[in-house]
DNA sequence: TTCCATGCAAACTTTTTGCATTCAT
DNA sequence: ATGAATGCAAAAAGTTTGCATGGAA
């Protein structure tokens, strides 16, 4: 969390990221973005760059693809395979769902590339999780009566 | 890399991370690993543990599920799509495939959770690395000649 | 006897945070 | 005038690496 209530100020910088984003097929880093704003803004600073792509995460206004920041995790079973991941306890787990190799192809069609492989995640809250999360919201429910 | 040549030799820390790994479903962190770990083989070090994790997936035995260790994109994109990422030069590419809402009610009559979205990435080599990399693939080859 | 594996600590990479200042409202 | 946004530098989080020593083949 970076801002202490809901309430935006307009900021130049953050202006200049978010259109930066919408104008670009490039999925940058920050600090790729750095670099390529502090041209234009010299006095730019990474941190910034991070505290603002945050914001606009948390406003909806862009989307993170996460390849960084928490643990990576090991998996003794070498077979692909898709994952469950529970975004409140952090759970791991193997989906018992079959592994569709076809994909591939369809990918290699598309983009002219070679394909290795790929990787498919479901996020969410699992069932041991559920029942603790909804009634938390029924918390913060009552608060707002 | 870790080691000078290909051949490894025996050791109890890396058999245990292998039978550690063929023995639970939970995907467990580096540090997971070395804390269970640390308890039966109290000088283990958590360097070595990372360690041989790398070298086990050298080898093929176990699959990383990185989580980390490179930088966040960001997509300017916020509706759900799929994405291709050049394993040679970097580069993330939007697929202009449809995204397949259903699978997540797939899932969630799976897990019994509640899963909010999912993530598939192709990973492989752009049409543009393609022939760079047969290029470099058919230079090895004739120097086996 | 060779040289891979280890522990330890230091270094590295990527992201976040504290603080004093600036700026939007 | 208020407090969100900023730059800067320090810190945090996660992983890798250098070095001297121990251990498998």
């Amino acid at each position: 969390m970076t801002t202490t209530n809901g309430r935006y100020r307009h900021s130049k910088q953050r202006a200049r990221i978010l259109d930066l984003l919408h104008h670009t097929k490039s999925h940058p880093t920050a600090i790729m973005i750095f670099e390529e704003l502090r041209r234009e803004i010299p006095s730019l600073s990474l941190g910034n760059v991070y505290r603002n792509l945050n914001i606009l995460v948390e406003q909806g206004l862009i989307r993170e693809l996460k390849m960084g920041s928490t643990y990576d995790r090991y998996d003794g079973t070498v077979s692909p395979h898709y994952h469950f991941i529970c975004e409140r306890c952090g759970e791991i787990s193997d989906l018992d769902m079959p592994h569709n190799e076809a994909l591939n192809d369809k990918v290699r069609a598309l983009t002219n590339g070679q394909v290795n492989y790929h990787r498919l995640e479901f996020y969410g809250s699992c069932a041991r999780c559920l029942p603790i999360q909804q009634e938390h919201a029924s918390h913060r429910g009552a608060k707002l009566i």
